[in-house]
DNA sequence: GAGCAAAGCTAACAAACGTTAGTTATGCTC
DNA sequence: GAGCATAACTAACGTTTGTTAGCTTTGCTC
């Protein structure tokens, strides 16, 4: 709208500005977004500090200017990409307070999917590289991952509560039962297969409903 | 004989020739089930092979006796990961045919999860480390993979046809989502907190029947 | 005992890695 | 213009990596 309009010249101008100088600054963020994107796609044996410069633009020690050592950078990455899925994902559950449990289930479900494959390529490296980087690199990740978790537990247990969820289920083993699913998608999403959004509507359907046209009597004792 | 005697003749013989020896032969199988495990517990990037010859007691430079390259050894595992999963969830379906939708698919969920958790270190290291590897090692294994998709693919069209499955449900997502779901517990199983076979019951179930107490309709199109 | 194959050892190679120290160019502030 | 902070560059370091060539040991067969 009239905002946009206003900010159009202003980045025309700085566009010019990176063009003509030839030497436009590429900074923390920009390392950490080219190598978020880097970490996502090859995971993290395969990046190493002088393929993320040359994606950056830079040269490898420059990344030193910026950054302790090469886990400082995946560290920030990795909270980052909790952060942005954990926000995502809170303001999708608030936006439906109030509705019943299928409908707050499946805005957690689209929230975290679509940060996955349409959104965040913080997100989508923290699951693609977790469980490749060093001990200490993940340790330092933990509280980040804590807090989602217990999002996600505080939701369920609520649906719970309510009398929504079948008594079978238990709630820490749902959690990671469908965080586990969601994020298994990363390994083979194809776009051009289908959008993320349906994508969770099919994943919700399934997990809310189950895919037999009858319910079964479990065939064995949990 | 007489001259082994002659030259220890101190030790039990039996015990000495095992202790002695020392240099019982680790061999091409032995070097393919300690370098599974270290995949399976380290991941592809953190084991080389001087950590492979090490923990199976030999030199790095002996592995070459054996195999041409670390590829050759990361296919073989992987293949064999692929085989020793498929068998098993062939057998599944195979000792249940005749049964309902429900038990079959039980079966076939139990056998892909028991294979992980319970049976195979080549199977949890192809799970583990399978986004890690080069492409050309990732390539290598892919038939192996699209065989146990196939079966997996077959199983479902089977119980489409007959009704069993709901018609939300197509074939291709359900087996990746079912896969994805199944092989994402290796990230946090402890068999500590219950049995594969507890955690595939809890699965199966939730699969088949979903979560909700009441079924709902989907909130938004697929 | 001679010959031989199986299995492993030693020592080195080039390449790639994370990291460091010292230097240079740019642009803002007084 | 002097001083300074920002952001980069260059060149090297020590280590680890996969890999190779050549040598030794062991045990079986004739």
């Amino acid at each position: 709208m009239l905002v946009e309009e206003l900010r159009a010249p202003l980045t025309a101008s700085v566009l010019k500005a990176a063009e003509e100088s030839s030497r436009a600054p590429v900074g923390r963020d920009g390392i950490l977004n080219v190598a978020a994107r880097l970490f996502r796609e090859q995971g993290y044996g395969a990046v190493s500090l002088r393929r993320i410069a040359e994606a950056a633009g830079i040269k490898a020690g420059s990344i030193y200017y910026h950054f302790g050592s090469k886990d400082e950078i995946v560290v920030a990455i990795l909270d980052e990409g909790i952060w942005a899925v954990h926000d995502r994902m809170r303001r999708a559950i608030s936006d439906v307070s109030g509705g019943d449990a299928a409908t707050v289930l499946r805005a957690a479900i689209r929230a975290h999917l679509r940060a996955l494959l349409d959104v965040s390529d913080y997100s989508s490296a923290n699951v693609r590289i977790f469980g490749q980087v060093p001990q200490s690199v993940r340790d330092a990740n933990l509280p980040a991952r804590r807090a989602y978790e217990a999002e996600w537990d505080g939701l369920l247990s609520r649906l719970k509560a309510d009398g929504a969820l079948r008594e079978v289920v238990d709630v820490r083993r749902l959690r990671l039962m469908l965080i586990g699913a969601l994020n298994a998608t990363l390994e083979w999403f194809d776009p051009e297969r289908g959008s993320a959004e349906a994508l969770a509507s099919a994943y919700a359907d399934v997990f809310l409903n189950g895919v037999l046209t009858k319910r079964s009597d479990p065939a064995w004792p949990s």
